[in-house]
DNA sequence: AACAATCGTTTCGGAGCCGTATCATTTCAG
DNA sequence: CTGAAATGATACGGCTCCGAAACGATTGTT
């Protein structure tokens, strides 16, 4: 059964997510630091900083800022790449996985909650 | 037929969303504009300021500073009440009609490639 | 060994957003 | 008419983030 959203469903479903995570959450994270988090969280490792400046079109010292601010809510860890020291691996925590989960959760009840 | 989406879905359609608006966008609204954005499209009319703060559960300061932000980019505007002067009626534009229908469309086509 | 290239970080000035408190304007109550 | 209440805007100090440039550490090249 593919996923057959209308425009409007969409809207209202971006919009209730939204809506709540803003109630939710006195610290949102930003839209670039949602994709970091989803990036390393969906697609196979390894990631680096380079990688996902790259990725992402932006600048290596938003990646750097972006690992510091969400190294501190342990959302995500950085460990030297043994192999190539100059690399930086970037790597997901315990806390970082609930919160991707809780991300998703509210993504899926939110979508149950969509009129016909 | 209901949106059946999964957890995997969710948080897929969540990254391409999302990266998509990063790769595309210099400025990206924050999830706090977007939500307020949202809410006057969606939601029907008057919203004021003390209305849109109470729903969104954050002060009347951060709704002024957003009016002023996405005024200047012509997604709201500003309208005195004529019935009561003290309020402030927020309303639609052309261009931030297109702004959202174009959020409308990015959600549905990044929906659409969503693996069954 | 010496130099260039790569990688991530740091620095710098500038800009945006935050919450609290205060303000001017308008309306309402006595 | 006068004071209280309500509304939105503003002032303030603080925090985060931004892009560009410079930096130290590491690796590759010759």
């Amino acid at each position: 059964m593919a996923i057959d959203l209308r425009p409007s469903q969409a809207l209202k479903l971006l919009h209730d997510f939204n809506y709540e995570m803003v109630r939710d959450d006195d610290r949102d994270l930003s839209a670039r630091q949602i994709t970091i988090l989803l990036t390393v969280y969906l697609e196979t490792p390894p990631h680096t900083v380079r990688g996902l400046a790259a990725k992402l079109n932006v600048t290596k010292p938003v990646i750097t800022r972006a690992l510091d601010t969400m190294g501190r809510m342990e959302l995500l860890q950085r460990r030297r790449d043994l192999a190539d020291r100059r690399n930086v691996l970037v790597q997901r925590t315990v806390k970082g996985a609930l919160y991707v989960e809780r991300l998703a959760d509210l993504m899926v009840a939110k979508s149950r909650e969509l009129p016909l």
